[in-house]
DNA sequence: AATGAATGAGGGTTCATTCAT
DNA sequence: CATGAATGAACCCTCATTCAT
């Protein structure tokens, strides 16, 4: 019994874990269930007996990898007290995770606006809180000025970190450890000495076309 | 003749245009071209005659988009050399466009690795080239350490900018001069305080497991 | 052992009438085995200890059904000699069994030529006996000019009958002994009156395209 | 331009026609888009031109048949007030349609069901139109003691008529006039000697169990 | 110059059925 | 006895693309 489940888990996390892969080589989209097929060597028809559809695939593979990253992170954080120490575990949780399962993450990243009703849900909740959790650690260092400003800040961050996937190479860069290390002073140092005050005065006469040019239509 | 050819240009910027909107909303794989015959009004072989493949738009769409952005900085750093300006100045001019061009920017970053062969190759050069100047703009600012490290820093500095079509809202978030002058210091401070130096030494016995815990492999 | 008999009857006798009004719903082939297993609560396999084929569940069920009709006709028939009385116990007891079994006599009259072989030979045995029948009483009735004639009388009484699971309301029509006696007065006066004669000479010149103008093809 | 059409015509009607045949022999249901594109010789997507969805394909075969009856019904009933003759022209055209469009009026008579939605209403609706029209011709006949008489003796001769496509065979039963000739007098001769009368009086202690036996629940 | 009509390949999904356990 | 897991075949449908006109 135990041994039949363990079977079919372990099956159903090589089905998880292939599925992350081609997903994010391939794109949401693009990936076939036949690519899946072929590549786990199950039929078709044995692939949905794992899971219901498409859509339940694309939420089962981020899903699966966001709940261990808040997880970790909230048990990493109990008994820290000291704002810059919980920013600095934050990131070395997150990047950890990211660089430790980029196909997953790329997927999480990339494709979640794909899923729909109740799995868009239950992705958005989990993202929206880990976001709030962050917030309230860089609310708590420095006294920023507005939300939007808050905003802006947090949100660099996550696109600094989540930006990976786009250019990391295990063999090429720095190892995750000293990676975290770096962008957390960058981070830090930056938020605390500026980033989060009131921007200077622009010069008199700068551009004030706040768009920018439009490519199409100047 | 002139006629002619005028109204070719204006029919191929209409469809250019339209693609770029429709790919941005539902992503190049998704969108159909009978989705792009339905929104420009143009059959479906009206529209091949104004392109190859389907491969062909989508290599045209961020081309039309990346070239602009790498001309306008190249002329707005000519005769500027302090390094701090220069980066103000690329910070600037990069969020303006992404900010005006935001559905375009979006395919750009998501998806011009489906391009393959000769479209890759020149979308690559460009981008290559771009990362190149930021790269140098970033090493005369402060002597990295090391390749890598220079790496991270200038990539950081991408994700933090090119993250925005996940999260900027122009009715709700600041406006795209204060979100370049916040995201240009927060930057800088970080980068010279010490973004750039070697990271301070890790505790010792510190976990040396540089991949992180793999969700799927515990 | 009788005790398991009649565990496997009891069991058997559920599917068969479930698999009754889920084809009746549903029809056979948009059907399921999975609809049948869900409805049951029991397995799929388990389902399959009872019968060996989607096609044998087919013919179990308006075999089941085809048999009481026939055996309490020939019971009811015993004994009565008048033509007119036989009829109606022929009608009465064929519209009681439709207007109680409606969802079978549905399968019955709908789904039974998607059986084959030998299934399809045995339903069609039953049936052709009880036409037969059907046939002798209304040829005692009524010296029939031709064997064409008594068919159309024939499926003329069957088509009235039958159709009933097309639009017969027990809540809102008559109740099925009104429907019997109303049908059998139908049937019996105009097919004494003349529905069994030669049919008038017709118009001269009149239309002598006995197929009728196509649709398609006109 | 007028060849082209015709052209496209021609092959629609084709697909129509032989859809029909399929939908007719095998069920809509059984019936694959693939079986209709090795009948007709077109390609998959090629019927896909022709139609947009499996549903409207069947949803256009009978429509396309029951316009024709009723518009066809309606001229030959215009000046025509005597409701013998009415009915007989109804009995009339309605064999001769059904005879000479066999195929399409059993996927009428058995399918129309699996429609959905607006199709299914558009084509309940006509049928609504054309039943009315026999009601007030019936009613016209005889005064019907009730509603539910009414509806009795309507689908009585409905069901008579519809139902020639489980046994009409052209090369072995009558020509279709003399088909319509003896079913009008049939039920003609029925209705008018006391089908529409109040049935006679049941002999006391008959059954009123109207349900008649339940075959499963007994 | 421009299009209506057609196509082959492949998409996600469901089915009746089997078989080791 | 009974089932969970698996399968091959087939389903409806959409796609990018072409070609006669």
């Amino acid at each position: 019994m135990a041994e039949s489940r363990s079977r079919y888990d372990e099956k159903l996390a090589l089905v998880l874990r292939t599925a992350a892969s081609i997903f994010a080589d391939k794109g949401y989209h693009q990936a076939s269930i036949r690519d899946l097929s072929r590549a786990t060597g199950l039929s078709l028809s044995g692939l949905y007996y794992c899971f219901s559809s498409k859509e339940e695939l694309l939420f089962l593979t981020p899903d699966h990898c966001f709940g261990p990253i808040l997880e970790n992170l909230e048990e990493l954080l109990t008994g820290v007290d000291e704002p810059r120490e919980r920013l600095r575990l934050l990131i070395d949780n997150h990047l950890r995770f990211f660089v430790g399962n980029m196909k997953e993450m790329k997927v999480l990243s990339h494709e979640a606006e794909s899923l729909s009703g109740e799995y868009r849900r239950r992705v958005n909740a989990k993202k929206k809180r880990y976001t709030d959790l962050c917030m309230e650690i860089l609310a708590a260092l420095s006294p920023a000025e507005s939300t939007a400003a808050l905003r802006t800040a947090t949100f660099s961050l996550f696109g600094m970190m989540n930006w990976i996937y786009n250019w990391y190479r295990p063999d090429r860069d720095e190892p995750v450890d000293r990676l975290a290390d770096r962008m957390c002073r960058l981070f830090l140092e930056g938020y605390l000495a500026g980033g989060a005050l009131e921007p200077r005065p622009r010069d008199a006469g700068g551009s004030t076309d706040e768009s920018g040019p439009s490519i199409w239509r100047r």
